[in-house]
RNA sequence: GCGUCGGUGGUAGAGUGGUCAAUUACAACAGACUGUAAAUCUGUCGCCUCCGGGCUACGAAGGUUCGAAUCCUUCCCGACGCA
């Protein structure tokens, strides 16, 4: 792997370069679709690109459940699996370790509203206190299966493992995703583990990648009788499998500028090929926070904003230094009905648009809104039909996508301030 | 014509003397969603409301009762059976 910083945006932490990667370039800053499930819900590989995506995520967690590392491994890895030519990139588990555990049951996201200080969790409940269906020790995660109840055991060089097996360009160091909720005491705590996985996850990596190369180097001395032997299963034959080019390590530290600072000087100081910027912010001081973490990470290396994406975040994380984003909202939105335009989010199944024979937005160059009317879409939906998800997903992965492409086009043009202005004027009108 | 069973809120369908403005599902309406437990979840869903409550309601009209969607009478409508 490669990052190459092409420009800067003067007055600030942005910049625009080019990631390269074994499948192909990624240019910065770009937003990563995320297909957990080696899937992006609801559409095809064909469909991904043609949004204008460059790169896809896939999860540790959900990939070693379900069909298992090992099939993913066999078939060649997470893109040829998927059938996605390009770039790759899997999160280790790590967030997880929130959405199943402190947020399991609970109406808590990792961007919270709650900025009141007397609405944080004192002091750490009981385990037995909240059903959670993962459970941190010092050592690692203990994740009680969503699918079928079985007790799993993640650490750090587990994580590592599996996500060598999934074979994706860019991996993730297995990290402790904090809830908003924790207080000072509880996220510095959670930290130290985070920064103990990190360095761990690192010697996993290197031991798997030397390990890696031997065999590489073996099988290339050994093609010459590679052939398949007669009779033998095509089902049971191994493709050639990809391995990681790089390993992300993930700065973490809540909302505590101490925490952040001294989470980034730590993980910025380790041997990774880039960065990840986890864990939770209030929507309020996310700024602040990126802030105070990209201007300590080494500047020659790419960071990606965890598991961020609306419009006014994109803005804000790229003037800020970041290099690559991922979100859920784009598909996850799409197929609950809300749609992004310029004038903001719409709710497509509203009363209104099932007479509404336009497209979504009539400038937008999706193959959506080339093709439907809100009044069809929002049918599909009142149906309850499959191509309802699809179209929306379709449409918001390209807005997404094509904002961000958008953003660096105007760095390049350096018109980076006037186009933030007047998008997120229009935008939040 | 006789008999039997039935008629409940937008729909289906519970309830068969007080705890019923009426279970539930669907539809409808609105909202939420930030490294995907998510094609999911939440709220509203007779009318009015100073959110305390008030009013009108279970085919229609009477009646019994302290009290009726629930019991009785008549009528109207529907399904089925027998002539």
């Amino acid at each position: 792997m490669n990052f190459k910083i092409e420009k800067k945006l003067k007055g600030s932490l942005g910049r625009v370069g080019v990631l390269s990667t074994p499948h192909g370039d990624i240019h910065t800053p770009a937003f990563v679709t995320v297909g957990t499930k080696a899937t992006v819900k609801s559409i095809t590989p064909e469909q991904v690109r043609d949004s204008g995506a460059e790169v896809v995520l896939g999860n540790t967690y959900h990939l070693y459940l379900q069909p298992g590392d090992e099939i993913v491994r066999d078939a060649g890895g997470i893109g040829k699996f998927m059938n996605w030519h390009g770039p790759t990139m899997t999160d280790s588990g790590g967030f997880q370790v929130f959405s199943l555990g402190a947020a399991y049951g609970k109406d808590i996201s990792k961007v919270t509203k709650i900025t009141d200080p007397s609405l944080l969790i004192p002091e750490r409940f009981d385990d037995s206190d909240a059903p959670r269906l993962a459970k941190i020790g010092q050592d690692g995660v203990s994740f009680k299966s969503h699918l079928d109840g079985s007790i799993h055991y993640i650490t750090p060089e587990k994580s590592i493992q599996i996500q060598h097996n999934l074979g994706a360009d860019i991996i993730f160091a297995f990290d402790e995703c904090t809830s908003p909720a924790e207080d000072t005491k509880y996220q510095e705590e959670a930290l130290e583990r985070t920064h103990m996985w990190a360095k761990r996850s690192l010697e996993e990596h290197k031991r798997l990648c030397a390990e890696e190369k031997a065999s590489l180097a073996g099988s290339l001395s050994e093609s010459v009788d590679s052939a398949l032997p007669l009779g033998s299963s095509a089902c049971e034959t191994p493709r050639q499998r990809t391995f990681p080019s790089a390993l992300f390590g993930i700065v973490q530290g809540g909302r505590d500028e101490n925490l952040r600072k001294k989470s980034a000087t730590f993980i910025g100081q380790l041997d990774f090929d880039g960065f990840g910027i986890g864990g939770s912010f209030a929507k309020e001081d996310m700024s602040t926070a990126v802030k105070w973490v990209n201007e300590i990470l080494p500047e020659e290396k790419p960071r990606h904003l965890l598991g961020i994406g609306e419009p006014e975040d994109l803005f804000m994380g790229i003037e800020n230094g970041v290099d690559l984003f991922d979100c859920v909202l784009p598909t996850r939105l799409g197929r609950n009905g809300m749609i992004y335009t310029k004038k903001g989010k719409v709710n497509i199944t509203n009363t209104k648009y099932r007479t509404d024979f336009n497209p979504i937005e009539k400038d937008c160059e999706c193959y959506t809104c080339k093709n439907y009317t809100c009044a069809y879409i929002a049918h599909l939906f009142h149906g309850k039909e499959m191509l309802a998800g699809s179209l929306a997903t379709m449409h918001n992965l390209h807005f997404i996508v094509n904002l961000v492409k958008n953003i660096r086009e105007s760095i390049l043009g350096d018109t980076f301030f006037d186009y933030k202005e007047e998008f997120l004027k229009k935008y939040s009108k």
